[in-house]
RNA sequence: GCGGGAGUGGCGGAACUGGCAGACGCGCAAGACUUAGGAUCUUGUGGGGUAACACCCGUGGAGGUUCAAGUCCUCUCUCCCGCACCA
């Protein structure tokens, strides 16, 4: 008789595994496969019990499919790359590699500490030249079919990352996703982008490909993120005329333009999903930045009611009003809240379908980012335009009203859903859905518009002004211009001792060992491009590496993917829910076009659990309210820790840590070690399977088979299904408690029943508590580890009650139960039921009108 | 504003396709064993009510469907998350 002791235990278990090579797995078409794999982790700070949480849920699956026979792929890496590397590094004077390294030492032996089933052959690091060269390798073909391409273009550029971010890393409308509370800033940089846009409609389509095996908002948030907007485009042609008194700076625009007589048309073109309200169009609004305000603002016209009416300006007051407005937005003040604010150029437009000339405005809420950055303002059925015609007098014509309703209606509603069209010349009356057709169709005719579908999603800009991740492989040749790195030239490996400011610039620029090289093509000198990929690059593809971690011809070997992918079950937080996942889907497409891989999409099965908190917040170094993971082994060991997130709460919500809760996890191990212990010599050399094979049992041993069946019938149920595993946990806790009731078990159980029930107790929690299992089941009496055994398969009829306790109901309300034989049918429950002394007494004297009767559920009488 | 989700005891949470609401655990209370116990075992524990039953109320709120509603329908309130002057 012995305690409990978890450290011993679970240090000789993982042992064992190892030497038994246990988890490690070759592809095999041959057998039927899962691939199971948590998100690869940041090695940075301390694993908590917020990660352990993740990895544990993984590793439930893959053990409880190894036990159902699957060839099971669990693998773990390291996104190595990054920021905080590089800035840890300067701070504390040394190289990001050394820091990452030591990191990475220290998350492997605490993943290994808790026991998770990872064939650790396949562990990957992306900042290994093995890994990221393929980075490189997949860069450079993109860019020979066009995908990947180089643009000087407006980004968002973080003062603190000193860096530039992708659109996705700008999060809560303009913060940076590592600063929450630094805005990001606008400027001008020529970068590297990824034509994600060019998969835009692939990648919302296939999101159906996903219902149901991805969480609904998942789906959502990326569906609103991708944006599609169907809708027309709509040229406006600029009125030259009406700059009457702005000859002068005309001759010298239309010198950038073309010439001056006769003028070609000029057209500003602007997007609208309502063509059908453009005879309500009271006025054009620009970006700030569109290309032709600069030039519209500088024309001479003067604007006769300047200085009368709001916004309107001569045309120094508009220069001065431009350069404000971009002033704030290069600051990226908050655009959501921002009053409207804006001002009159001076000049018209001519609206195509009625040949009205309205005033051009530029306006702080049009952005150039979104459609054509131009929109025309139907203030009447638009309440951003709305309010911006009120602040500036703009007129608010009408031209929808309500199906059914004769009059339009007041101008004080802003009407914004679908009607019909009224005062819109000859399609008036129709529906709206109708005009919008029509019109989009006439426009298309008359040469001054088109249908149109754009799109939210951006191009994915990967340029980082860093050290600390993938070169990108071009060179900048004097005389051939832009170079890609030959195949063979590959990797381009990073410098080993780089000056690492933090500021800025990009580090690699500042080594001229790095960045002189001869031109591939000519020979001649050649400069190397000195940014780096964004690190979101490495991990878009990187649980295919884990099919052939190891291959140094390829990215990985094809028909090892075949065999993988896709992935069953993917988990990790919904922090990713756009980012990561995204690229991961985008990438899959061009492979998929590259002729790599054969599937659509890579991520069959998506799950993502819940935060484990303390104190109501997540769990984060920088609150101080961690609890860390390996403190946690060493006070109660892995196992409880493992049970605990399980049985806590449901692995898809949020969980606050308790130090309550976890005793009882605790607790419950020890009372289920005890009973095992405590009959171990006894049952040692007992054969379960007589129990099985000579099946005449006492009341008290079927009592026992009954409970522990229908324990593993739930479990095996929540196993599969919906990973209800904090009431798989209280299915087993109540066969242990009924075991205890049950309690000697010497006195009328065999030894061989004894031995079968707490052979399933012990099969069932290997998946959870596979160090705790692993010890019953040799302490039971088994050589072989529980590696080589399958799950029971659960007996229905061993399940099954011989009697039932029916519920009878009067009126709907429960007034008594009566046992019968399972199965009994209606008569025999009826009789019994009236027999009953409380049942009758609600029954006294009234006719009964109905019976509603469902076998061993219940019985409702309904009198009156 | 748009989209997604959640409201059940003192707490975490159960309840498969409508069929005994509160499984299991924490906490709390009582008892047993103990020199002692913050160990272990047993019992109790939604609220009201009763000597004990009976009975009444009860899954955010208001209606509805049904023999029967935490579960289905309509309306509504609160909270969390994501996106957001997206034309």
């Amino acid at each position: 008789m012995g305690d409990y002791k978890p450290q011993e235990i679970e240090a000789k278990w993982q042992k064992r595994w190892e030497e038994n090579r246990v988890f490690e797995t070759e592809s095999d078409p041959t057998k039927k496969k899962y691939y199971v794999l948590e998100m690869l982790p940041y090695p940075s700070g301390t694993l908590h019990m917020g990660h352990m949480r993740n990895y544990t849920i993984g590793d439930v699956v893959a053990r409880v499919k190894r036990m159902r026979g699957f060839n099971v792929l669990h693998p773990m890496g390291w996104d190595a790359f990054g920021l905080p590397a590089e800035n840890a590094a300067i701070k504390n004077h040394t190289h990001p590699r050394v820091w990452t390294n030591k990191n990475i030492a220290e998350f492997q032996r605490v993943l290994r500490r808790f026991g998770f089933s990872y064939d650790w052959r396949r562990e990957i690091s992306t900042c290994e030249p093995e890994y990221y060269r393929w980075n490189q390798w997949f860069f450079l073909r993109m860019l020979e079919k066009g995908i990947a391409y180089k643009k000087k273009s407006r980004v968002n550029w973080c003062p603190k990352c000193c860096t530039v971010l992708a659109n996705e890393q700008v999060v809560n409308g303009g913060f940076c996703w590592r600063h929450e509370d630094t805005r990001v800033e606008a400027r001008e940089i020529e970068q590297w982008f990824l034509k994600t846009t060019a998969y835009a409609e692939q990648l919302l389509e296939d999101l159906k490909e996903l219902e149901g095996g991805w969480p609904d908002r998942v789906i959502a948030m990326q569906r609103n993120w991708i944006g599609k907007s169907i809708g027309a485009k709509v040229w406006f042609v600029i009125d030259e005329g009406s700059d009457s008194s702005g000859a002068e700076s005309q001759a010298s625009a239309a010198k950038t333009v073309g010439a001056k007589a006769p003028t070609p048309e000029r057209k500003i073109e602007i997007f609208t999903t309502r063509i059908d309200t453009i005879y309500g169009a009271s006025a054009v609004i620009l970006a700030p930045n569109h290309p032709l305000v600069a030039e519209l603002v500088a024309s001479k016209a003067e604007d006769s009611e300047a200085g009368r009416k709001p916004g309107h300006y001569t045309a120094e007051g508009r220069s001065r009003k431009l350069a404000e407005m971009k002033v704030s937005s290069v600051k990226g003040e908050d655009i959501a809240t921002a009053e409207k604010d804006g001002f009159f150029t001076g000049r018209y437009a001519v609206n195509p379908f009625n040949e009205e000339k309205i005033p051009i405005w530029v306006g702080n809420f049009v952005l150039m980012e979104y459609g054509t950055g131009a929109i025309m303002a139907v203030p009447a059925h638009d309440e951003r335009d709305n309010e911006f015609a009120v602040k500036f007098g703009l007129p608010i014509p009408v031209v929808v009203s309500r199906v059914g309703e004769t009059m339009p209606p007041e101008r004080a509603e802003i009407l914004t859903e679908y009607g019909m069209s009224v005062n819109s010349g000859p399609y008036s009356g129709l529906t709206s859905q109708e005009a919008i057709e029509r019109m989009a169709a006439d426009a298309e005719k008359g040469g001054f518009g088109n249908k149109e579908t754009i799109f939210r999603l951006r191009d994915w800009g990967i340029s980082r002004q860093r050290y600390w991740g993938t070169p990108i492989p071009v060179i900048y040749c004097e005389k051939d211009g832009l170079v890609p790195v030959p195949d063979k030239d590959l990797p381009v490996v990073l410098p080993a001792n780089p000056k690492l400011t933090g500021e800025g610039q990009s580090p690699l620029a500042t080594d001229p060992e790095f960045v002189n090289v001869k031109c591939p093509k000519c020979g001649g000198p050649a400069r190397r491009e000195s940014d780096t990929m964004d690190t979101f690059v490495d991990s878009s593809w990187y649980f295919y590496r884990y099919c052939d971690p190891h291959n140094e011809k390829a990215p990985f070997d094809p028909a090892k993917v075949a065999y993988w992918f896709p992935i069953d079950q993917y988990i990790g937080g919904i922090t990713h829910a756009i980012l990561h996942l995204l690229y991961s889907r985008f990438w899959c497409k061009v492979m998929r076009d590259l002729g790599l891989v054969k599937h659509n999409e890579p991520i069959g099965r998506l799950f993502t659990q819940g935060m484990v908190q303390k104190g109501g917040v997540a769990m984060s170094k920088s609150r101080g309210n961690v609890v860390g993971a390996e403190e946690m082994a060493q006070k109660y060991g892995a196992d409880t820790g493992r049970i605990y997130t399980l049985f806590a709460a449901p692995p898809e919500k949020d969980l606050e840590w308790s130090e309550d809760s976890i005793e009882g996890a605790w607790r419950f191990l020890n009372r289920v070690y005890r009973l095992v212990d405590r009959r171990a010599n006894s049952l040692k050399s007992t054969d379960s399977a007589k129990a099985r094979k000579e099946p005449i049992y006492t009341e008290k041993e079927k009592e026992l088979l009954r409970k522990a069946h229908q324990a593993l019938r739930r479990v095996t149920q929540d196993f599969e299904g919906r990973w209800h595993f904090n009431s798989a946990i209280a299915q087993i806790m109540e066969l242990v408690n009924a075991i205890y009731a049950a309690e000697p078990l010497e006195e009328g159980v065999r030894p061989e029943v004894q031995k079968e029930v707490l052979e399933l107790v012990t099969l069932m929690l290997a998946p959870m508590t596979p160090h705790l299992a692993e010890e019953l089941w040799e302490m039971l009496g088994h050589a072989n580890g529980l590696w080589t055994v399958n799950w029971p398969e659960f007996n229905t009829e061993l399940a099954t009650e011989d009697e039932v306790e029916v519920p009878v109901q009067v009126n709907g309300k429960v007034r008594g139960r009566v046992t019968v034989a399972a199965g009994a049918a209606q008569e025999e429950v009826l009789e019994k039921a009236k027999a009953d002394a409380g049942i009758a007494g609600h029954l006294d004297g009234k006719a009964l009108r109905k019976v509603v009767f469902v076998k061993d559920k219940m019985l409702n009488l309904v009198v009156g």
